[in-house]
DNA sequence: CCCTGGAGCGC
DNA sequence: AGGCGCTCCAGGG
């Protein structure tokens, strides 16, 4: 169906045109009537070509679907390999007179599936939900269309194992239940682009980038930003304000790569190659007195600007490359600052243009243009930093985070100087127990030590972020707090949980309802600490017993760790218990 | 006892 | 097919 750019199309807008055709080899049987028309074919054959001239018949720019790119199209075209469908191209644009199997393999490099792929549905814009929620919600821990339209959507769809899907297939009632649901899941996927807004913000990402849409909608963070760069440098050389036709920066790093030669790591993280934030350490304990949370807004984008580090200003150390210092104050600004300074300022403008207006649809345009303009920025530091980028810099890289170091440090000692008691800090933020319980109060002092740090810098910028009553704090990057969420309504607390166990989903029920208990006694009960403690203790001491009694469902001990690469690929005499259990299983056929 | 992977967080 | 920092667990020697 024809879909808006923008906007929200109903579910009517999919309904409209949406039948379902059905392979029901042998007996022709009756569909029961559903909610759509279904259509019955005779074989898988005929079925594959239904589906080819209903595209052509439809036209669509555009294909929505969840893994649509990694599972779905390359499903399909399996399957037109095996039946020797011949118009196979139809899935997309690029007319291909050549026979799929010399296209299309099956024991192909990833790489090189995923290419055949993008030929096959060549002219229409492939919008893979699974893709883009992966990108667009980090913080998710399930990318499958049933979690996904629960968390996103609030829906319930169905999911099928493809053995109970085998199995349906042979009843009538089963083949009904099934179409029924791909109905539902389809919708689901619609509705999470939607909701997303895929379309609009992969299309503000492109404009900003001038790359190709079609890669946006596949990832590529690295390319959008390559081109980015590109066309910033060739719109310099060609007004001459760069004395260079072209750069193509020097990949330098300071040690060479770890030799590869023990296992390559297909998917798992690389040691890493330089420094990066600085993280205090924490004064542990539990504060009962206001917490002030201080944050450098953007604080990496914010140092490219405020040291103007670029490929243009930083000066090269004739004998060592890969050493460089930061330009003198003097140097006019270079091109990656002032791109960045450009997508900074045309997105205060968005977000004041925001303010004036009540259009429901402008507003939404507006968030759209204001989210790609965020994340093009954040995403700069990043390539810098990644190996396999045209403008990979890690002597750039070092030099961003270092200042960003030295950005907290002074900070710090600042606040230090104020008497301020610093009682942790993660990379651009820093966390003070200011021993008042009065919010006012809290927030004066606050304000006092980010007019002073403002105040040392052109562009960085430090901002409150957030008032805690209480505190849990046990280790780096592990506390948990009871944050005024609005500070003009003080009494309003939200517990906000890092790093613990009980936001890791690797820790069994068992443990998250140790942790659940525990926290909620000490944050959340209003109980003196020690009152709060000898409450946890007698837990515990009973979720003891119930243990050592065996009185608790297996369920609760289940443990969960995912492997990062096929078992094979661990290293010979890997002996890991994950993997151990990875290889029993694929003993037990699962 | 020290070291290294590996996973999963935080930023 | 952006980055590094920091637990915490297991296993090897």
């Amino acid at each position: 169906p024809e879909l808006p750019v923008t906007g929200a199309p109903s579910a009517e807008h999919l309904r409209k045109s949406s039948s379902f055709t059905v392979a029901c080899p042998g007996t022709r049987q009756t569909m029961p009537k559903v909610s759509f028309d279904v259509e019955c074919v005779p074989s898988e054959a005929v079925l594959l070509n239904f589906l080819l001239a209903k595209l052509q018949r439809l036209e669509p720019d555009i294909l929505i679907g969840h893994d649509l790119l990694g599972g779905i199209v390359e499903k399909l075209l399996a399957r037109m390999r095996v039946r020797g469908t011949s118009k196979w191209s139809r899935l997309g644009r690029l007319v291909r007179s050549k026979h799929l199997t010399e296209v299309f393999g099956t024991s192909k490099s990833m790489y090189a599936r995923a290419s055949s792929v993008s030929v096959a549905i060549s002219g229409r814009l492939p919008c893979d939900t699974y893709i883009q929620a992966r990108e667009l919600l980090p913080k998710a821990k399930d990318y499958s269309l049933a979690a996904l339209a629960e968390s996103e959507l609030k829906e319930i769809v169905p999911s099928f194992k493809s053995k109970a899907i085998s199995n349906m297939l042979s009843t009538v009632d089963g083949v009904t239940e099934l179409v029924g649901a791909s109905e539902r899941r389809t919708e689901a996927a619609l509705k999470l682009a939607v909701h997303l807004s895929i379309i609009p913000l992969t299309k503000q990402l492109t404009n900003l980038s001038g790359n190709v849409w079609s890669r946006t909608l596949r990832g590529m963070r690295a390319e959008r930003i390559e081109y980015l760069l590109s066309h910033e440098f060739s719109k310099e050389s060609v007004s001459g304000l760069v004395d260079v036709k072209f750069i193509l920066p020097d990949k330098l790093r300071k040690s060479d790569k770890p030799t590869t030669g023990a296992g390559t790591k297909t998917t798992s993280r690389r040691k890493a190659q330089y420094a990066g934030g600085l993280v205090l350490e924490p004064k542990r304990g539990l504060y009962d007195h206001h917490i002030l949370q201080l944050d450098f807004n953007s604080l990496y984008p914010s140092i490219i600007q405020e040291y103007n580090i670029c490929f243009t200003t930083v000066l090269q150390d004739s004998e060592e490359p890969a050493k460089i210092k930061l330009p003198e104050a003097s140097e006019k600004e270079g091109i990656l600052p002032r791109v960045l300074r450009r997508l900074v300022e045309q997105r205060r403008s968005v977000k004041s243009q925001m303010k004036s207006t009540k259009n429901p649809l402008l507003l939404k345009q507006l968030e759209t243009r204001q989210l790609a303009l965020k994340l093009t920025a954040n995403s700069i530091y990043g390539c810098l930093g990644f190996e396999n980028s045209r403008y990979f810099a890690q002597p750039m890289a070092e030099m961003v985070t270092a200042q960003g170091r030295d950005t907290l440090m002074k900070t710090v000692e600042l606040a230090r100087e104020k008497q301020m008691d610093v009682i942790y800090g993660d990379t651009d933020s820093l966390f003070i127990n200011t021993g008042l319980t009065e919010l006012p109060m809290v927030v004066a002092q606050g304000a006092d030590l980010k007019k002073e740090v403002n105040r040392r810098y052109r562009t960085l910028e430090i901002e409150i972020d957030g008032v805690y009553v209480k505190m849990l704090l046990l280790r780096k990057k592990k506390y948990a707090a009871m944050r005024i969420q609005n500070l003009r309504m003080p009494d309003h607390l939200v517990r906000e949980v890092k790093g613990l166990d009980l936001v890791r989903h690797d820790w069994c029920d068992l443990s998250h309802e140790a942790s659940e208990y525990s926290l909620q006694q000490i944050l959340g009960s209003g109980l003196r600490p020690d009152d709060a403690v000898a409450n946890i203790l007698d837990f515990l001491t009973q979720l003891a017993a119930k243990v050592r009694g065996n009185m608790l469902s297996l369920k609760k001990y289940i443990i969960t760790k995912s492997l990062t690469k096929m078992p094979e690929e661990y290293p010979d005499g890997t002996t890991t218990p994950h993997v151990k259990v990875a290889f029993r299983a694929k003993q037990f056929g699962k």
